[in-house]
DNA sequence: GTCCAGGATACTC
DNA sequence: GAGTATCATGGA
């Protein structure tokens, strides 16, 4: 056994907070640790996060891929500044409770697949159904899998995709490795205005106008994407008026809240989640 | 045992 | 374009 050097990677200037950034349901992958650091794995890099003065600490990062980490934290974009404009008591009141949320640029088919998982599902469950669907990729030094690239999906095989748990949404799964594996780009997506971005995803079985909202928010830095669920429709009816169908107060949200709504979005989401956890 | 989940789809009008 | 039944599964 080779004895290697654990690398560290320590990003400046990365006002994050962990929890309100891996909880918040943007993501299922990474795995909080008994003393608070968070381990995961993006691309087959893994590392274990904690935070520190002043930024972020990186174990197992490569110092070459620190445009890539900043890139994937967003680690240079000014939340508050970019809000500026929209900005409102709601919304101040959610930035304040979940301060130091980081909305991720995940790696598109990952997201993709977590998030046709996310259909009518809850957390937990998407979280489980993850985790056996990464068991057929490598397994790094932290005991963490990669996630899957479509090739080895359809290698495992179909029945395969069926037996993980995930009942009518596996259909979707599968068809969405098959058209990745056919050469889908992916990359595209965030060069596209939203709309066009929007009418692509909606072509994948299991993508509607929520699951499509959220792949373009968390992997292909449409930030005005604004995705309607159930907490959201309850936020926009209840803090801000706005009715009608999802589709309909989707609309209305974008041209509310701007070209970084989805920003927005993710604050008022974790926050209202809270509140009901509150009671 | 029941309820419900960060909805999508096919079908109806 | 807007309403509605149906879709598998397991955590709470």
């Amino acid at each position: 056994m080779n004895k290697r050097v654990r690398t560290m990677l320590f990003l400046e200037k990365l006002d994050i907070d962990l929890n309100n950034t891996f909880e918040c349901g943007q993501n299922f992958r990474w795995k909080r640790r008994e003393d608070g650091a968070y381990l995961g794995n993006v691309e087959g890099r893994a590392v274990c996060a904690r935070r520190q003065e002043g930024g972020l600490l990186l174990e197992g990062a490569l110092p070459e891929d620190e445009a890539f980490w900043r890139q994937y934290f967003d680690a240079d974009s000014d939340y508050p500044a970019l809000l500026r404009d929209v900005m409102d008591e709601r919304l101040g009141a959610a930035m304040t409770d979940c301060a130091g949320i980081r909305v991720l640029n995940q790696p598109f088919y990952e997201t993709l697949c977590c998030f046709i998982l996310s259909a009518n599902n809850n957390i937990a469950r998407i979280t489980g159904i993850v985790d056996r669907f990464c068991r057929i990729a490598p397994l790094d030094e932290n005991g963490l899998h990669a996630f899957p690239d479509p090739r080895m999906v359809l290698e495992a095989g179909r029945d395969w995709v069926d037996s993980i748990g995930a009942g009518y949404r596996a259909r979707s799964l599968w068809e969405a490795a098959e058209r990745m594996a056919d050469g889908f780009d992916g990359a595209a997506l965030r060069h596209m205005p939203y709309e066009e971005a929007c009418r692509t995803l909606r072509a994948f079985r299991g993508v509607g106008e929520k699951v499509a909202d959220c792949v373009l928010l968390f992997s292909c830095g449409q930030r005005a994407a604004f995705p309607v669920d159930t907490w959201v429709e309850r936020i926009l009816t209840n803090w801000y008026g706005i009715t009608g169908t999802r589709s309909q107060m989707k609309k209305l949200a974008m041209a509310h809240f701007g070209a970084y709504g989805g920003i927005a979005q993710q604050y008022l989401f974790l926050h209202a989640m809270r509140q009901k956890l509150r009671g």
